[in-house]
DNA sequence: TGAAAACCCTGGAGCCGCTACAGTGTCAAG
DNA sequence: CTTGACACTGTAGCGGCTCCAGGGTTTTCA
């Protein structure tokens, strides 16, 4: 098996499979003579192993936290729960954000919608010019360094 | 106002205030003769409106788009209705995996509260290497780049 | 047989939105 | 006059890829 068929039966790009391999989340295959790369089953298993964690959207260094979990002895059970409930943790407070950031746009993007375009200038541009000042004076007194998650 | 003061009046850091202006989001102020910068109460604002921007996710190229309307003549009010609708779509896609992905981790969570450490191996575990198994099948016939949204 | 297309390799840069340095200069307080 | 807090520039790093350049190899088709 060679990186194209290991990337048409997992659906991974061959450049994403390069990757993994020297992060060392998937064991480096053997060479050909040629120097092309040559796969198992095992490296099909591997990956479709790491590609669920991902759509579990388990950072890289998690998803290797939990091979090394399957490849070593049993027995880890709590290391696994722990690790889990830490992903879901991390989904339910970004869930928390997304929806007040989306109750936040649906409000916004109620001030054009009702108006039209009679007014002077557009509703939804001074609210958030409107918002912005409120920020400004709310945020005089310091404290924290920085107000908004990096990345929601 | 030096750089310190913009910064403690609206919670940005110092650093990300600088990163704004070579972006070209901010203007870049004025520099006093030892070369410190030197920003107006324009300033202030601009930086907040931004964070606010930012606090609702939008991409900094969005937000630029948004100070070029906010800066320019009126009647625009369809590009920013278009703008804040592209915004809430994105964050509802995400809403919806990320609700998804809950889901699937409270059952694989699920897997391992119930059993205790009575059996040989994690249920956890075998879940995710079964779920693989299935997903390599699934997978067997290609067609599409990459089957994992890159960021969730 | 020979040319073109499709695959493989490596190493490095680019994406986003910061964040954190290193190395240097300036200013205010004690 | 020293100490400390601030300022400046420029560069590198984060995660998780993605894409490119510049090569080599293998397959396919005329």
């Amino acid at each position: 098996m060679q990186i194209k068929d290991l990337s048409a039966a997992t659906g991974v790009d061959a450049e994403t499979i390069r990757y993994y391999e020297k992060q060392g989340l998937l064991p480096a295959p053997a060479r050909r003579d040629n120097g092309y790369r040559h796969y198992e089953p095992l490296h099909l298993e591997r990956l479709s192993f790491i590609r669920h964690c991902r759509a579990l959207d388990m950072p890289l260094a998690e998803v290797q936290r939990l091979l090394g979990f399957v490849d070593g002895p049993s027995g880890h059970c709590g290391d696994v729960n722990d690790l889990v409930d830490a992903q879901l943790g991390r989904v339910r407070a970004r869930l928390a954000s997304m929806r007040a950031l989306e109750k936040q746009l649906v409000q916004l993007r109620a001030r054009c919608s009702g108006a039209g375009a009679s007014g002077v200038s557009c509703g939804i541009l001074s609210e958030l010019v409107a918002a912005a000042h409120g920020e400004a004076v709310a945020h005089e007194f310091p404290g924290h360094k920085n107000g908004v998650r990096s990345r929601a």
